[in-house]
RNA sequence: GGCCCCAUGGAGUAACUGGUCAACUCGUCAGGUUCUCAACCUGGAGACUGGGGGUUCGAAUCCCCCUGGGGUCACCA
């Protein structure tokens, strides 16, 4: 049934939020929406060594970053928890025992160093590396026997012969030889349970009705699609995303640019342009609309229409649509978000984003159609918080404003004195400026380049007379004074 | 290497169940606008739909082969 359609997200918390993990996360969770399903999410967390509660927090902020909740899971709760699947670890144990009970599971003895050789001499051979069976028909006595010696054995699943096929919802039908897929472990020497085994426990216990997951899962779907069958359970619909590709077209890794969504946070991406942005990684709303909200995606999402093939990350678009949405934000919505980054650069302190309120308001006005990142807000803001006299010409700037020379700029500054303490407003000071510079004879770059150059050291940026606002008449005419030096 | 998946301009995608010049966005190039940068506007280049065979009146869409790329082969998840 359509109505009663629940999907997880399955993040392990041994590291930062994936990119790739938050579009799966994302796909998921659209496809709940869409179909009136729930999201669920479930906490894989069962590799104590590198699972931390740190990572854990970690990922469940970054989704609740992009705008993704969950209908059931860690902290909201739900009825087919515990979420978390250290806390399932008895659960799991049960199933086992009623696997081996049937028959599925058999103990085998073989050592790691033997499986590792036989995995050697197959690949060498060019075989498929899997377990050989040699542990397969061992009598309950002999097993009994072994374990009295005190050797410990793992379980592993008795793979029966034959074909497994299943549909995939993105790629159709896929079969897999069962010859090739070997009698893998489910449960290990130390009695804890493996990832393969506690997957398909998990999501038949959480009534898990479609398995939204990376392609990089594919091969491990005849393991589960096996353990259903054999646990008598309704087998799920699977559906394989396509992998987000770096730009050397492999799987996307730190190696070609940054992979954690924070990385994205921390650089000043709004979360509206991330989401966009993964949304169209393998899928577009209609062909045509390429900047749509959340409430879009959901409305418009089917994983159906999820394309096979990777797609190879774009940080230019990504970029492109960034500045889609920092555009279209609400300056005080665009303040509040850009502030951060004002101080994070040491331009401000906490308290003077409240303080001086007006200022920085006023100065996030003028970079906000220049900007595709908060941190990009910040940079182009810089001139205005470094001493008069020291600031940064740029290589650009600076040659702009040399190849015009100082005539205009020296003639202007008197001038500019005089206008400025008449408190003239950033309006009539622009036309009287240009006005001033024709009545000479020159061409407009003639006093602006070198007047840029010294107020801000950019080779371009905001008008130069919302400039001068900001700056005020005192610092405006230090500057010009420094830069008639500096350029002169 | 075995197995599995994939393949539309540089990138992301579209083209209903095969049907007129393969569409949109990013990027790129040129021009306009601006003191300047960005934004914005206009225009352009760029794909014989990886290659080769079929099926068909007709294929990017169906079939086969080849090539290329990727994923995966643990007592990790």
């Amino acid at each position: 049934m359509s109505d009663d359609v629940r999907v997880r997200f399955a993040p392990s918390p041994t590291g930062r939020l994936h990119i790739g993990g938050a579009r799966t996360a994302l796909f998921n969770w659209a496809y709940a929406r869409r179909r009136g399903g729930r999201f669920v999410l479930r906490v894989e967390d069962t590799d104590r060594q590198r699972s931390t509660p740190e990572f854990e927090q970690a990922i469940l902020d970054g989704l609740s970053w992009l705008g993704i909740d969950w209908d059931e899971g860690p902290i909201v709760g739900g009825d087919r928890g515990p979420y978390r699947q250290s806390e399932r670890r008895e659960a799991h144990l049960a199933t086992a025992g009623k696997l081996a009970e049937a028959g599925w599971l058999y103990r085998c003895f073989c050592s790691p160093e033997r499986l590792a050789s036989l995995r050697e001499e197959q690949i060498a051979r060019k075989e498929t590396a899997a377990y050989d069976g040699r542990c397969r028909e061992l009598t309950a006595e002999e097993c009994d026997g072994r374990v009295n010696a005190g050797e410990a054995p793992v379980l592993r699943f008795r793979v029966p012969a034959g074909e497994t096929r299943f549909s995939d919802l993105i790629r159709g039908d896929v079969a897999f030889q069962n010859r090739e897929v070997d009698d893998w472990v489910t449960v290990r020497a130390d009695g804890s349970p493996t990832y393969n085994f506690v997957v398909v426990c998990d999501d038949a216990h959480m009534a898990i009705t479609h398995v939204i997951r990376g392609e990089e899962h594919l091969t491990n779907t005849p393991k589960q699609v096996l353990l259903y069958r054999a646990l008598e359970l309704e087998v799920p619909e699977f559906a394989h995303l396509p992998l987000i590709l770096g730009q050397d077209k492999k799987k996307l890794s730190k190696r070609t640019g940054d992979t954690a969504l924070d990385d994205y946070k921390d650089k000043g991406f709004p979360p509206e342009a991330v989401l966009n942005f993964l949304s169209l990684q393998g899928w577009a709303l209609d062909g045509e609309t390429e900047v749509f909200s959340i409430d879009q995606l959901a409305s418009h999402f089917d994983v159906v229409d999820v394309s096979k093939g990777g797609s190879i990350f774009d940080a230019e678009k990504l970029l492109w649509l960034a500045g889609q949405y920092l555009r279209d934000e609400d300056l005080d919505h665009l303040v509040e978000r850009a502030g951060p980054f004002l101080v994070r650069a040491g331009y401000l302190a906490e308290s003077e984003l409240a303080d001086r309120a007006e200022f920085v308001r006023a100065a996030v006005a003028t970079v906000q159609e220049r900007s595709r990142t908060y941190a990009e807000v910040a940079e182009q803001l810089a001139y205005l918080f470094v001493p008069d006299d020291a600031v940064e010409y740029s290589e650009k700037g600076e040659k702009n404003a040399r190849k015009q020379g100082n005539d205009a700029l020296s003639a202007y500054l008197p001038w500019l004195t005089d206008r400025l303490a008449q408190r003239a407003s950033a309006d009539e000071l622009r036309d009287a400026t240009k006005a001033w510079v024709a009545e000479r004879g020159d061409k407009m770059p003639a006093l602006f380049a070198p007047l840029r150059c010294a107020l801000t050291g950019a080779p371009g940026g905001p008008d130069l007379f919302e400039v001068i606002a900001l700056l005020g008449p005192e610092r405006t005419l230090a500057r010009v004074g420094a830069g008639l030096e500096r350029l002169g």
